[in-house]
DNA sequence: TTTATTCATGGCAAAATGGCCATAAAAGAA
DNA sequence: TTCTTTTATGGCCATTTTGCCATGAATAAA
């Protein structure tokens, strides 16, 4: 078998980790969705509607992770998309929920 | 903007968060390379390297996600993967970390 | 039957995560 | 200058996650 380092699995690990909260998909959503292609504290705190202070927090570990870059004009920060694969990456989480949903069937009907 | 219901980030975000962990990595790594498509705990746990109990409740939780199937044979639970698109889900952490990797050297280079 | 092997689970402790509040820092407005 | 707005961070607490040990349950072997 051609298995990898630990610190190979480590580092991919952190990468999924930064994508896996709900409030961080939220953000990534509507950033990617809104039309500018980036979006301002402020606007994304109103969006998840948590506090301000953890928002900032969130969106540091996904820059932090490579998910998103910033970029400061004046009093505000702006943060936007550093990739285009995300599609691809939700894709495949979609498909493992239909498979859950199946076996949730199957166990049912049991 | 066409944002989704908080329910619909928190199930995604639990399925990526069961693939965010160097361990549960590295097990989804031997079991897609084996050859068979399966591996028993036994064999698992032997490539990890951390306490049976551990493996097993490593394993519960990929199963919960909907990565997983198991299957009981005599004394053994062999496990293999329910999906198929995992490879382009790494492919995407891939890129995320080449991307980090630029940000990076950009700033040694500030 | 007794013994050995394989896996799952209860219990516990350490660490990481996520949330808020208060507040500091920076920029612009008055 | 002083006030306001926006963002980041220290402090703190509650919850979750992760790991191990011990042990139970199930099956196979002796």
């Amino acid at each position: 078998m051609n298995l990898k380092t630990k610190e190979h699995y480590e580092v991919r690990a952190q990468v999924a980790k930064a994508l896996a909260h709900p409030a961080r998909l939220l953000m990534l959503d509507a950033i990617q969705q809104c039309g500018d292609g980036e979006m301002c504290v402020c606007d994304l705190t109103e969006i998840v509607g948590v506090d301000q202070s953890t928002v900032s927090r969130h969106l540091a570990v996904l820059k932090q992770a490579g998910v998103l870059a910033d970029r400061k004009e004046g009093v505000m920060t702006f943060f936007r998309l550093r990739v285009r694969c995300l599609e691809g990456f939700w894709g495949c989480v979609e498909i493992v929920l239909k498979e859950k949903l199946k076996a949730q069937q199957k166990a049912v009907g049991r």
